[in-house]
DNA sequence: TTGTAGGCGTTATCAA
DNA sequence: TTGATAACGCCTACAA
């Protein structure tokens, strides 16, 4: 099979016990010794065998993450930024990611944790798309497990995460369309138990606060974070007797899909009907017209958590356990008259 | 810590072999201590080591997957519905997937692979976005270990693998813009070595053979497949002194950037110049205008590839190592005059 | 500075 | 049908 920590033994004439200490760098071994053994290593093509490491060390060297995936096909490329920064971060400090998909909530999505952690197959986790009063918190605080969060889920459990000011950026976007002289603000929403969408919504409204444009319940739609879904209620909302002459989308996915369903009526985004995104994707800044968002470091996120996290497992209480994010207004032509 | 299958039998009374035995189902144990030793397991909430087993069966039940990442931010979108087809369907085979980044072809990319397969932490990869005489294939083979590819090398070696039609593919969008009274197709492709690279530019010269257009070495450019890269290599294709009338991308991200200079020059995608993409992403159905594309059903694509691969770990050789895949021609607005 | 020995949790071989 | 026992490859007291 492959080659062992024994072969190179074997070869030098040495105990395992010598070469596996050479090998983690010990100080209790003659620097010839040590030598000797790397050189050895380097030649017969020696890496370690995981799994005999993880049983003996306890640790796996692997995070895990669970891909929120809600129809297969109809997906926010939010989530390939998100996963490079995290898998980028992880493979600098030698972690590895280990991914699954589930539905948010199901019934997978639990055995998928509790497999992963009862069976000692990941050191922990990243948590993403938190809900209110997400049980994965409650659960992985219940056992202890290591364990980093993208946003709060709004219990008054004290862990390791990273905040990005959802509310601040939304009620900057109302503020900017006001400025540019629209009147009748929409928002697009997403599923009311979502925490950006309690975030991004209070945020909608205190914009219309401040600038002392009315709020309208019927102003307020709901999607599921797809384009799909947000071309279907943008055509509700454009239906209506008194329709919107902005719409604010909870993401920039959703937004996508209202720009079309804008340009099927025959209107134009931005001359007739402001439109605005949430993340900053890169597709953002390509469409016709460009998109008016909040952006997000998504890349930096990812790495960040990861950071979080892993200091999280080596206990160094050095580290700050929340980190808070600023987005920033790209401001762009779907929000010019 | 955790249960183990220690403290099962000790609870019962039994030897560990005989609670292991019942609990993988062996028929050598009687059904009365098989259905009390499951009963006691599912009480005890017990979960199996990882890294027991896999030092035990030298499985892991894992497959390893390597993102190809070119400059951090700008991503190609279908990685990630790639990505979620891959995860479910290891999912339903109860295999885990293992994820990391490196650019293609660099040294840390060999790393990983040696890493990985050296020290057991796979069982199988799948490989994506293959190059002429691919590397990873010929190590890989030579390796004997098990892996599953996304097109051909090129190579005379036969290999488990996924092929889609790209050059019948791209000859069907010269066809049809041509069709659509078009005269001065361009072709925008990325690295020369990428073996999408060959094939369709392949396609390309075929379709204007075909349909009797000329071809003119200054309609091809070179992107880096993304959506800034084909923004750019339009822009260059627009201020020659005979531009093109329709351009032709490698892949939809390149398509958006090419649809978004064309607007800012002031020319209309359609009326003026032909856009077409490649993949059929989600978001070509939303741009504006929709993208006329070649789509892929990458989310069964990456389904596909894992379930060769498993048969391939498996041995079983049943299931055929090659599967063909026709993509269909998307007719959208932004190849209508 | 080096070697011996035991064990991490499982599974597989053999004997009872 | 069940139970001892020996690995899998590595790490680490402890002893030499």
């Amino acid at each position: 099979m492959s080659v062992t920590i024994r072969d190179i033994a074997r070869k030098l004439n040495l105990s395992i016990t010598a070469v596996s200490r050479a090998l983690d760098g010990y100080p209790d071994i003659s620097a010839a010794t040590r030598e000797k053994v790397r050189q050895a290593a380097l030649e017969m093509g020696y890496v370690p065998n995981r799994a005999a490491r993880q049983l003996r060390r306890q640790k796996t060297d692997t995070i895990g993450y669970i891909l929120p995936v809600s129809s297969p096909q109809h997906t926010e490329s939010f989530h390939t930024v998100f996963m490079e920064g995290m898998s980028e971060e992880a493979a600098i400090h030698r972690y590895d990611l280990l991914i699954s998909t589930a539905p948010p909530s199901s019934p997978e999505e639990q055995s998928i944790y509790q497999s992963w952690i009862q069976s000692h197959k990941v050191d922990g986790m990243i948590i993403n798309r938190i809900q209110l009063h997400d049980w994965r918190v409650h659960y992985l605080a219940g056992q202890l497990f290591p364990f980093c969060a993208l946003e709060d889920s709004g219990d008054d459990l004290d862990y390791p995460r990273v905040e990005v000011a959802n509310q601040a950026g939304m009620t900057a976007l109302v503020q900017h369309i006001h400025q540019q002289g629209y009147q009748r603000p929409a928002f697009i929403g997403g599923p009311v138990n979502l925490k950006i969408q309690q975030d991004r919504l209070q945020g909608y409204l205190d914009g219309l606060q401040i600038t002392g444009l009315p709020y309208d319940p019927l102003l307020v739609e709901t999607s599921d974070l797809t384009g799909i879904s947000g071309y279907l209620a943008c055509q509700r909302l454009l239906s209506s007797n008194f329709p919107p002459d902005a719409i604010l989308c909870i993401n920039d996915d959703v937004a996508f899909g209202v720009m079309r369903a804008i340009h099927e009526t025959g209107l134009r985004v931005g001359r007739d009907i402001a439109v605005t995104g949430f993340d900053g994707l890169q597709e953002s800044g390509f469409t016709t017209p460009s998109l008016t968002t909040v952006e997000q470091p998504v890349h930096e996120i990812g790495r960040e958590l990861i950071r979080i996290l892993l200091a999280e497992i080596q206990n160094q209480s050095a580290i700050e356990r929340l980190r808070r994010i600023t987005p920033s207004l790209q401001i762009r032509e779907s929000t010019q008259k």
